[in-house]
DNA sequence: GTTGACGTGCAACCGATGGTTGCATTCAAG
DNA sequence: CTTGAATGCAACCATCGGTTGCACGTCAAC
């Protein structure tokens, strides 16, 4: 069964982007992610609690800064889900066409 | 690039449920959608609308009632767009690993 | 044709959420 | 100790998913 926390933490764009640059970053605070995005820092600050309540991301206080970084596992069965969904909508897709495909044979051996 | 409106579409659970649904009865009305989920007919003619905006729907006006279908290219393209996504984490959380054994095996070799 | 039932559309309302601004707090550095 | 950078908290706003309520068509049956 899919995650719907999970996916829904996944949903939004600005934390797409953000996990995003922590990957490629390896890591960073709320401040960095927010020089690097269109949005202020508080809305970084919140889009990280959300990810971390969902476990995609790790916090560990350093100094006077607080450090994220992306939980791989997690976010390889974020990954997994994914291509789970597309995979089943694939599926009904291919289907339906082998259906429609099957109708019209039959079809075209009645008339 | 990725189409955020369509990602959005298909990031509401309830949307995606609908899709399913649509997929496997080979499309229905927000009536007898709404039969199949646990929200109103309201709800569903709202997210219908969603779905129709960014294409993924098709509603065809059919005596008192709207009938809607699935729009399988562009059902296509999203399910394209969820795996071009997963595969760059993929890709992303495969490098960090690479980097992470070469800095292993350097460290190893120094110490 | 009227009546009634079914399906739809529109509007108002509510709670959650993504976003903002503003301010208080903490901690490193001079 | 003071200053500046990083965080945290609170209030506020717009949007969205969801609801209820009502008005408008359309099909069928009397």
């Amino acid at each position: 069964m899919i995650d719907d926390d999970l996916w829904s933490a996944v949903g939004d764009p600005t934390r797409r982007r953000m996990l995003d640059l922590l990957l490629v970053d390896g890591g960073g605070t709320a401040t960095t992610l927010s020089e690097q995005l269109p949005v202020t820092r508080q809305a970084v600050a919140k889009h990280l609690g959300v990810l971390d309540r969902v476990g995609l991301v790790h916090a560990t206080p350093l100094g006077r800064e607080r450090r994220y970084e992306v939980d791989e596992a997690q976010l390889a069965r974020a990954v997994a889900q994914l291509s789970s969904v597309g995979a089943t909508w694939d599926a009904r897709l291919q289907r339906i066409k082998r259906i429609a495909e099957r109708i019209q044979r039959q079809t075209g051996e009645i008339s």
